[in-house]
DNA sequence: TAATATTAATGTCCCTAAGACACAAAATAA
DNA sequence: TTATTTTGTGTCTTAGGGACATTAATATTA
């Protein structure tokens, strides 16, 4: 029980909020990197980022969306804390501490954005084992991967990468992507019924055949959870 | 991208890194709470936790136990991240991170050590309502409950609150005070078989009845996820 | 010793939700 | 009109948990 310590006795390790931005376009699951302008793997591509400014962040929810927007100018629509990571050797500098957050984001809210930052880039998550990437973010990327992959097993955050307005064969696809195998229509049709967070609307075309169905979330619902996983 | 920063023009906020240690005792899901000593919430009952020593410790995971190490003398069996809980209130200094860890450990593991210690005492689950707890920790207790009761319902985690050997009996009961409804035993039994991660030893007797199959985990394997949560 | 009580383990049927896949519906293209 | 393509539905199968009766093994008691 020795609680006499001084708190400015000790080096209070340096806390950076860093954030796994993922996105489906070109039928691929994408990660948004930046090149780094300062030392510490200056030039390497690393995760948008910083430290908590505790006059602008309420919380570190909100430094990761304040980075977000900085560094890449993209507002996500979903947001959650994935871990800390924590070592001595993750930084050259010493002992470090990164919480990390994973966020999704629709393709077509990126496109417009994404050209008038320069430095920021989106990676195919295969892509990744030939870059060179800052830090242990190649690592914290695959941890945040196989998160959101277990995630989309169970839950529909997966419509978060895709418009308001979506079809069931968006959202397959999508989850699909995500999963890296195919699912049953099927199933997904009676999760969206059952899940009763959706509600249908107007229908519109795609590719020759019949009309699809519309659908979108209901206003202040909470993406539900399901007792058992997919196919896996 | 105005990364041109001066790290030191910051307040770096205090980061603690706190544990919820629990384990089941009189039937009952209990919380080990210390008697704060320090000026925050002094003589109140918070979690056990304080500042990373970057000497001594080579990731957050071993500033938490190194900190129930110190502060209750347990060494919990199962120690996972929960999350990190921040924002300008939960410390009247100021804002403030908490890096929070949950973790699990067996009854019979505990009695004889924390005689040792002074201030730092079980508290049942649902007796917390009407205690005076520090900052946000009672929030952050109930928090990683609902993890806890989550992961008891698709993991065998629960079996770090028993001995190395353990009966079907004692893994139900425990099983069932976490996720406060009860379950059936031959569900429990097909997960101990399918798993795969337990083996079968000698028998022995319990209260009056055919002798009970002791069971422990296999020697070096990972606590499997199931596919399907129990009667949720 | 035999009957009863108690706890452990198993056998079996039911139920739910996902998988598989055929088939019908609605649109486009030839 | 017919073929093609995509959407949506009907339905049977499958996997695994829920429910619960039955059997097994031990202790207690008449």
């Amino acid at each position: 029980m020795t609680d006499s310590y001084d708190i400015n006795a000790f080096k209070n390790p340096l806390l950076t909020v860093d954030s796994v931005l993922f996105t489906v376009k070109d039928h691929a699951l994408k990660v948004l990197l930046v090149k780094r302008a300062k030392d510490p793997f200056a030039g390497r591509w690393g995760l948008p980022g910083g430290f908590v400014d505790v006059d602008l962040d309420n919380n570190t929810d909100l430094t990761a969306l304040r980075k977000l927007k900085e560094k890449t100018n993209l507002a996500p629509r979903y947001l959650e804390q994935l871990q800390a990571f924590s070592s001595h050797n993750r930084d050259p500098r010493g002992f470090s501490v990164t919480l990390v957050y994973y966020a999704l984001i629709a393709a077509q809210d990126v496109s417009s954005h994404i050209d008038t930052v320069e430095n920021a880039q989106w990676f195919d998550i295969a892509d990744l084992d030939n870059l060179a990437v800052a830090f242990d973010h190649k690592f914290i990327v695959e941890q945040a991967r196989t998160r959101l992959q277990q995630k989309a097993l169970y839950s529909m955050v997966p419509v978060y990468c895709l418009p308001e307005y979506f079809t069931v064969s968006q959202l397959k696809t999508v989850i699909e992507i995500i999963i890296g195998k195919s699912i049953q229509r099927k199933s997904l049709i009676r999760r969206i019924d059952s899940s009763k967070i959706f509600q249908k609307s107007a229908e519109k075309e795609k590719l020759g055949g019949r009309l699809s169905q519309l659908y979108c979330l209901k206003a202040d619902v909470e993406i539900v959870n399901f007792e058992r996983n997919l196919s896996s």
